[in-house]
RNA sequence: GCCGGAGUGGCGGAAUUGGUAUACGCGACGGACUCAAAAUCCGUUGCCCCUCGGGGCGUGUGGGUUCGAGUCCCACCUCCGGCACCA
C-alpha cells in the first residue's frame, strides 16, 4: 500500500485545527520562543512558492523548539493596508475592503495547506477597527512626545498615483510601484522625528543577532559622521551668514570658495545683479533634471558663481560663493565650505572653474593635479601648524566655540520619516486642524478614527487627498471646546501597521490597552525572525524606532524588538526573454523582435547589437514555451528565448504555484523540498526535476513502516543490533546539532542516510522507529504524525519529547584513521579509539602501502592528527 | 566607482579549529523484477592514464605559507546583493 499524502496530510490537518494543537498560552513554569514570520500583504496573486520558504523554515524550528520543551509563539496575520487594492478599487469601484478580505481568504487557505504550526486564534489585520486604534493609539504617544510634526517639505509627488512617496519608494525619478513620474513638491507633511533616535539605533545594533550585512546596511542608511559646523559672513550683507557642515574641521585653512545647493534659501538674497540671470537658469535646470541625470554625470562638475563673497572666518580671505548640485539639500546645511586641496569633488570642481586649490595637509604628492584625503600634519594653517589631523580638528573645534564661530557637531544622512500618504487606504490620522491653525489630538476614547465610506477612489488629481472628498468626515468639532475642527485627510503609510505588529500577537484580543504587561514581559523579544533582505532598511529601522519610543515610555522592556534575524534566499524561477522594439507597448503587428544574441545591455538599457536601436524585453509565460530539441521557442515565432534565472514574478511568467506542487506531491514533499534545496539564506533556482526525490524519500519511510497490506511492518523489540542503536544514536545526535543550527538540508541527508541503513541488518528496531518519526516530525509534520499513531500512539507528535541520543552508543572502540605518506592519502588504519601517538605510528608503519611509499626510508617526521590522520614525512 | 557575499562533478549542494574533497539528492548509464511498461530494488557515475595491482591531476585564475590548503595570505577574474557626489 503506497503512500498517500493528501489522504494523511487533510486528516492531521484536521487535528491539529480541532485539537488546538498550537494554542500558545502564557506559561511561566516554561521558557518560551517567540517565532516570527514577516507577515505579508496579502496581494490578489496569492501565494508562489517562493513565499513559503521561510514561513517553513519557521514551522521546522517552531515545532523543534516546541518538543525541546518550549513554550512557542508562531503567529500570522495581514499587513492588509496597501496600493495594490486602492489601484483595484480606483480601476474597478470594489471597496478595498472586499478586495483585501478576499484575498486573505485566499492566502490562509494556501498557508494551512501548507501544514504550518501558526495559532490561528492570534491572526491579525492592520486593517481592522480592533488594530487600527491602536496604530492610532502609538500615533498620539508619538505626537505627545514632539516625535510627530507638520512641517512644508519638498516632496516626492507622483500626479498618477495620486499621491506622495517617501525617497526610498522613488528610484530613478519613477515611482517604485508602477514607474510612474515623481516630481519634487513642497506640501504640508506628517513627519515622524526618528532622526532623534538615530545614535540608539546605531549603537544598539550591538546587542542583536542580525547577519552583518544587514547591521551594515542599517548603519550606513543612518551615515552618521563628526565634525562640525563652521559660520561664515556673506561679506557686504549685514547679518547673512553660511553655515556650512563639514568632516574636516582641521582642513578650514585650505577653504577657497563656497559652495550652496541650488534650493539654499539664500541664493535669491545674495545672488548679485549681473549673476541673476545664470543663478535663476541653474536653479531651474536642477530642478528640472531627474535623480538618474545627476547620478550619470558625478564627475562633471556644474555650477556657477553667485557673484557674493564670503569672509574666512580666521584669515578674512575673500571666498567666492557658488551654487552647484553636487551639494545636496538635504544633507548637513545645504552649503558646503570647499577645500580642493583635500577633497575629490572639490578638486574636480576647482580643476573645471580654475578656482585656487591651496595644501593645508602634508603628506599627498601635488595637490594641483590631485586631492590628497589622508591623514598628515598640518601646514599653511597658521596655528594648527604642525598638528596631526585628529589634534588638528579637536583644536579647531575649541577654535570655533571660544570665538562663537562652529562647533562641534555630527550630522547623519538619516533624514526624518515622512510619515503622510494622501490615499485612502490607510489609517487616518487621530487628529484635528482647529479653526485658529491649531492642532489637537482626537482623545483616546474616541479611537479608532474610521474611515469613510468613498463611492470614488479616484485621486482627485489636485493635491486633495480622497479623503477631502468627504465632507460629512471631514468637518467635525472638537470634543474638548466644541469648536468646528477638520479631520485630516491624510492616511498612514503601510510601515504604520508594520511597525508594531509583533506587538499585538502577544495579546492580540486585548480591548483595554495594545497589548498587556504581562504577555509583554512574558513573550518578548522576538526570538526569530524571519524575512527577506528586502527590508534590511525601512521595515526594520522603522519598527526599531517606535520600539525604542515604547522603550522610552515603558510599555516594553527590551531595547531592541527582534534579537535573531534570518533573511531566506529567494526561490528564483526559469524565465524566457526576447526582445522587441515596440517601446511604447503599442503593440503594432509590425514590432520587430529580437532574441538575446542580437541583444546587449548598455548602461541597463537592451540596445540592437549592430544599430543600437533602443528596446524592450519581453516574456514568454513558461507554459507557452515550445521547445525545438533543447531549445527553448517562441511559441508562434520562430525565434530563440533566453533563459533567465530570476524572481519568480507573473509579469515574468515563472511562478510556480504551491496548491500545484501540493496537488501533485504533497505537502510534506514541497516541504523537504525546499528545506533541502541549500542553505536557507541562499538564493536558489526552483527546479521541478528535483522534487521527485524527496517524494520517493516519504514512500522509502512509509515503506519502512508500513507493509504491502497495509499493516505495521514487523519492528524487532528494543534497540536492535549494535549497529543499528549506534546508527539511531548518531542520526540523533547530528539532526538535533543541524536543527539547532537551522541547517535543515543536511538534516533531511540525515534521515535520509537512517533510512537507508537502518534495515541493513535486520529489521528497524521499535526505539529506533519511535525516535525516528520525532526526528522527521518538524520537517514532514503530516507522515510523521501517521505513523506514530500507527505505531500505536494517540496524539499529535508536536507535543511529544525531543529524543537523546545514547551517549554509550556514540564512543567507538576502533577508529579508522587516514595514512598518508608526505600529504598524500595512501592507507586507512585501524587503531584503538584511545591510541596514543607511538601505538598510531606504529600502526601505520605496519602498514604494507604505506612502506611501499616510504620506500624503505625512516620517516622524519609524523604528525597525527587524533581521530583523523596520520602523516608520515620521509 | 565604493562596500558586502559567493565561485566545489552534468545540476542542487556536503566537508569541526587547516586534516580522507565531492556526504545526501537530482540527472545519466548498466542490471534485477515484468510478456511489456510504470513503480521498486541493486550497481556505476570528477577528469586522464592503466599491465586492473594501481598511478597522475583536480574546489574560478596565478602566486605564497604549511608535513598537509576548498578552508589561511597576496594579486586578479566572474557572478549576486547593497549604496551612489552624504561635505
Amino acid at each position: 500500500m503506497p503512500y498517500d499524502p493528501r489522504q494523511v496530510e487533510t486528516k492531521w490537518q484536521a487535528y491539529w485545527q480541532k485539537h488546538r494543537v498550537f494554542r500558545s498560552e502564557i506559561d511561566p513554569s516554561k521558557p518560551k520562543f517567540y517565532a516570527l514570520d514577516m507577515f505579508p500583504y496579502p496581494s490578489g496573486s496569492g501565494l508562489h512558492v517562493g513565499h513559503p520558504k521561510g514561513y517553513i523554515s519557521t514551522d521546522v524550528l517552531a515545532r523543534y523548539k516546541r518538543m525541546r520543551g518550549f513554550n512557542v509563539l508562531h503567529p500570522m496575520g495581514w499587513d492588509a493596508f496597501g496600493l495594490p487594492a486602492e489601484q483595484y478599487a480606483i480601476e474597478t469601484g470594489t471597496h478595498p475592503q472586499e478586495t483585501t478580505a478576499r484575498n486573505i481568504e485566499v492566502f490562509k487557505r494556501q498557508l494551512q495547506a501548507l501544514g504550518l504550526d501558526y495559532d490561528w486564534s492570534r491572526e491579525v489585520n492592520t486593517t481592522e477597527p480592533s488594530y487600527m486604534r491602536w496604530t492610532q493609539w502609538i500615533f498620539r504617544k508619538l505626537y505627545e512626545r514632539d516625535l510627530a510634526y507638520l512641517a512644508e517639505v519638498p516632496v516626492n509627488w507622483c500626479p498618477a498615483l495620486g499621491t506622495v512617496l517617501a525617497n526610498e519608494e522613488v528610484i530613478d525619478g519613477k515611482s517604485e510601484r508602477g514607474s510612474h513620474p515623481v516630481v519634487r513638491m513642497p506640501m504640508r507633511q506628517w513627519m515622524l522625528r526618528i532622526t532623534a533616535y538615530a545614535d540608539r539605533l546605531i549603537d544598539d545594533l550591538d546587542e542583536v543577532d542580525w547577519p552583518e550585512a544587514i547591521k551594515k546596511m542599517q548603519r550606513d542608511w543612518i551615515g552618521r559622521s563628526e565634525g562640525a559646523r563652521i559660520v561664515f559672513d556673506v561679506e557686504g550683507r549685514g547679518g547673512n551668514q553660511i553655515e556650512v557642515f563639514t568632516t574636516r574641521p582641521d582642513t578650514l585653512f585650505g577653504a577657497t570658495y563656497m559652495v550652496l545647493a541650488p534650493e539654499h534659501p539664500l541664493v535669491e538674497e545674495i545672488t548679485s545683479g549681473d549673476a541673476r540671470d545664470a543663478v535663476v537658469a541653474y536653479v531651474e535646470q536642477t530642478a528640472r533634471r531627474s535623480e538618474r541625470d545627476r547620478i550619470a554625470d558625478t564627475f562633471e562638475k556644474s555650477g556657477v558663481a553667485t557673484g557674493a563673497t564670503a569672509l574666512h572666518p580666521i584669515t578674512g580671505a575673500r571666498l567666492p560663493i557658488w551654487i552647484a548640485d553636487y551639494v545636496l539639500a538635504t544633507y548637513g546645511t545645504g552649503a558646503i565650505m570647499s577645500v580642493p586641496a583635500h577633497d575629490e569633488r572639490d578638486h574636480a570642481f576647482a580643476r573645471r572653474f580654475a578656482l585656487p586649490i591651496i595644501e593645508v595637509v602634508a603628506g599627498g604628492d601635488d595637490v594641483q593635479a590631485e586631492a590628497f584625503t589622508g591623514e598628515g600634519a598640518a601646514v599653511n594653517s597658521d596655528f594648527l601648524d604642525g598638528l596631526h589631523t585628529a589634534e588638528a580638528k579637536r583644536r579647531i573645534c575649541e577654535w570655533l566655540e571660544d570665538s562663537g564661530r562652529g562647533e562641534a557637531s555630527v550630522s547623519y544622512k538619516l533624514r526624518d520619516w515622512l510619515f503622510s500618504r494622501q490615499r485612502y487606504w490607510g489609517e487616518p490620522f487621530p487628529v484635528l486642524h482647529l479653526e485658529d491653525g491649531s492642532t489637537t489630538l482626537v482623545p483616546e476614547d474616541d479611537l479608532p478614527v474610521l474611515l469613510p465610506e468613498l463611492d470614488d477612489f479616484k485621486p482627485t488629481g489636485e493635491f486633495e487627498p480622497p479623503l477631502g472628498r468627504v465632507k460629512t468626515w471631514v468637518e467635525t468639532t472638537d470634543p474638548a471646546t466644541g469648536q468646528p475642527a477638520r479631520r485630516d485627510t491624510n492616511t498612514m503609510p503601510q510601515w504604520a501597521g508594520s511597525c508594531w505588529y509583533y506587538l499585538r500577537f502577544i495579546d492580540p484580543t486585548n480591548d483595554m490597552e495594545p497589548w498587556s504587561r504581562e504577555a509583554e514581559q512574558y513573550w518578548m523579544p522576538v526570538d526569530l525572525y524571519v524575512g527577506g533582505a528586502e527590508h534590511a532598511v525601512l521595515h526594520l529601522l522603522y519598527s526599531r524606532f517606535w520600539h525604542k519610543v515604547l522603550f522610552d515610555l515603558g510599555l516594553v522592556h527590551t531595547k531592541e524588538p527582534f534579537q535573531k534575524l534570518l533573511n531566506p534566499g529567494m526561490i528564483l524561477g526559469y524565465s524566457y526573454r526576447y526582445f522587441d522594439d515596440d517601446l511604447a507597448d503599442e503593440k503594432p503587428a509590425d514590432a520587430r523582435v529580437y532574441a538575446a544574441n542580437e541583444v546587449e545591455l548598455r548602461q541597463g538599457t537592451p540596445r540592437h547589437r549592430e544599430s543600437g536601436e533602443e528596446l524592450k524585453a519581453r516574456w514568454v509565460q513558461a507554459a507557452d514555451v515550445r521547445f525545438v530539441g533543447e531549445t527553448p521557442t517562441h511559441p508562434t515565432l520562430d525565434l530563440e528565448l533566453e533563459v533567465v534565472t530570476e524572481k519568480m514574478s507573473k509579469s515574468r511568467g515563472n511562478v510556480v504555484n504551491p496548491d500545484d506542487v501540493i496537488e501533485k506531491w504533497g505537502t510534506d514533499t514541497l516541504r523537504l523540498y525546499e528545506m533541502f534545496m541549500g542553505p536557507i539564506e541562499k538564493g536558489a533556482p526552483w527546479s521541478d526535476e528535483s522534487i521527485p526525490g524527496l517524494a520517493r524519500f516519504l514512500q522509502r519511510i512509509w515503506r519502512l513502516f508500513v507493509d504491502d497490506a497495509g499493516a505495521l511492518a514487523p519492528l524487532a523489540e528494543g534497540a536492535g543490533s549494535d549497529a543499528q542503536a549506534r546508527l539511531l544514536a548518531r542520526t540523533i545526535r547530528d539532526t538535533t546539532d543541524d536543527f539547532e543550527g537551522l541547517r535543515f538540508n543536511t538534516a533531511i541527508s540525515k534521515l535520509m542516510v537512517f533510512v537507508r541503513d537502518v534495515a541493513d541488518d535486520g529489521p528497524m528496531p521499535r526505539e529506533a522507529a519511535e525516535a525516528f518519526t520525532k526526528l522527521l516530525s518538524p520537517l514532514a509534520p503530516h507522515l510523521a504524525d501517521e505513523l506514530w499513531e500507527r505505531l500505536g500512539h494517540s496524539g499529535s507528535l508536536a507535543r511529544e519529547t525531543w529524543p537523546e541520543p545514547d551517549s554509550s552508543k556514540l564512543v567507538e572502540d576502533t577508529i579508522t584513521l587516514v595514512a598518508q605518506v608526505n600529504g598524500k592519502r595512501r592507507d586507512e588504519i585501524e587503531v584503538p579509539a584511545d591510541a596514543d601517538e607511538a601505538t598510531v605510528r606504529a600502526i601505520a608503519l605496519a602498514s604494507e602501502k604505506v612502506q611501499q611509499h616510504l620506500g624503505g626510508r625512516e620517516p622524519s617526521k609524523v604528525i597525527v592528527v587524533p581521530g583523523r590522520l596520520v602523516n608520515l614525512v620521509g
